[in-house]
DNA sequence: TGCTTTAGATAGTATCAGTATCTACTATTG
DNA sequence: CAATAGTAGATACTGATACTATCTAAAGCA
């Protein structure tokens, strides 16, 4: 397939497959001389990927191609490399040093659930940060908020692992869905909490109307 | 207290408070005389929650002022300024016109569901391309899935209109609470998605261990 | 043969979120 | 009371990001 055929099938301009192709997000087609070059379906798929995580996930093209590096080359220890890829997903906690830092407020949530807490996971910080972002602001954060919400994101973590390749047998494919199911997933758990808040109000209106 | 307090007090530069002034995201102070003002706790408040908005939720400065905007002069219909906060949260659908859109993919979902299909929801044309986005990418988007995830945004949901101030005594409040709530409350539950892959991920690896 | 397309290089642009500087004061301190 | 620091408001500048545009030299195709 040629380039122009590749920027129609996915609606993506030629000008910027050759960005992404300058910045490295997108593997080079087949040279099929000094002048023109073989794209293939992979091609099609990875530029889906890539509009899909900057336009829907929000993130910026050097994150997107830090993620596409982990799952391209993965190290032998999947937990580590799934850790890194959960690093480059907002919020950006952009630490990177400090050995002994500790997270007060994530620590207290993850202790009383009974979960493991580790201050060297991203999500941990990104907790941290969350909520430390809500304090001051006047908008409660109480326990009992915290532990619903922790309820129902065990619930959809569960199924999320419960889908996923045996990392053993398909360790590459165990990777993408980890990274990639982390990150685009969540925009529909958000979009289905929206929807879910309208059809309860719309609910308790109606029921007010009628009574 | 006068801009370095309050410089100092929320860690946000004078040069980014005058910017924030000029963009109208943060109320003018009480002016005391041609070269000073006097600004007040809820300054620091407003500040704080314009870089929870800003950082954390990441949100563009043009969409935390219509945030605020809606805040402070919401309309008659607190169901309507609601849907127009949730609009200026991303992602961004940005159609704008259209009458008669109509988003298939989250109709679906959200009639099996039984809740209420209205396509006028931002929530509706954020599933609809959250949904949209994950096709022809290789990333598996069952119907199993949505159930999943829809049944436990719904637990959340539900606990966030349970804790919502009453729309008839306080409506200033609630739409507050709401706006807030709705984008505040996200980062919260997606870190506590990812830790709980994490915690799952861990105990199944130690339990290998053992066996 | 002439029009289109392409790879690869380089330069330009728009937007965003601040920063920096300047003026003309006012407030504080030694 | 003089020197120093701080301030409001205006304007200009900056750096990062994500493209877009243009150009060259060569294929490709009709």
């Amino acid at each position: 397939m040629r380039i122009s055929e590749l920027s129609r099938e996915t609606g993506v301009s030629i000008a910027s497959i050759k960005y992404y192709l300058r910045e490295g997000l997108l593997p080079a087609g087949t040279a099929l001389g000094a002048r023109q070059s073989d794209y293939g379906n992979e091609h099609v798929t990875r530029l889906r990927l890539i509009r899909a995580l900057v336009d829907v996930v929000g993130l910026p093209i050097a994150k997107v191609k830090r993620i596409f590096e982990l799952i391209d080359e993965p190290g032998d220890d999947i937990f580590a490399t799934l850790g890194q890829a959960v690093d480059s997903l907002p919020p950006y906690t952009t630490d990177g040093e400090a050995d002994a830092v500790d997270y007060p407020r994530a620590r207290a949530v993850i202790e009383r659930l009974g979960w493991t807490y580790d201050p060297r996971y991203a999500g941990t910080a990104q907790l941290e940060r969350s909520i430390a972002a809500i304090d001051g602001t006047g908008i409660p954060m109480s326990d009992a908020r915290l532990d619903a919400y922790a309820s129902a994101a065990r619930q959809v973590a569960e199924f999320d692992i419960s889908r996923m390749p045996q990392a053993d047998a398909a360790p590459a494919a165990a990777i993408e869905y980890a990274v990639l199911g982390t990150a685009l997933y969540e925009p529909v758990l958000v979009a289905l909490r929206r929807l879910a808040h309208q059809d309860i109000t719309a609910r308790s209106l109606a029921g007010d109307d009628e009574s």
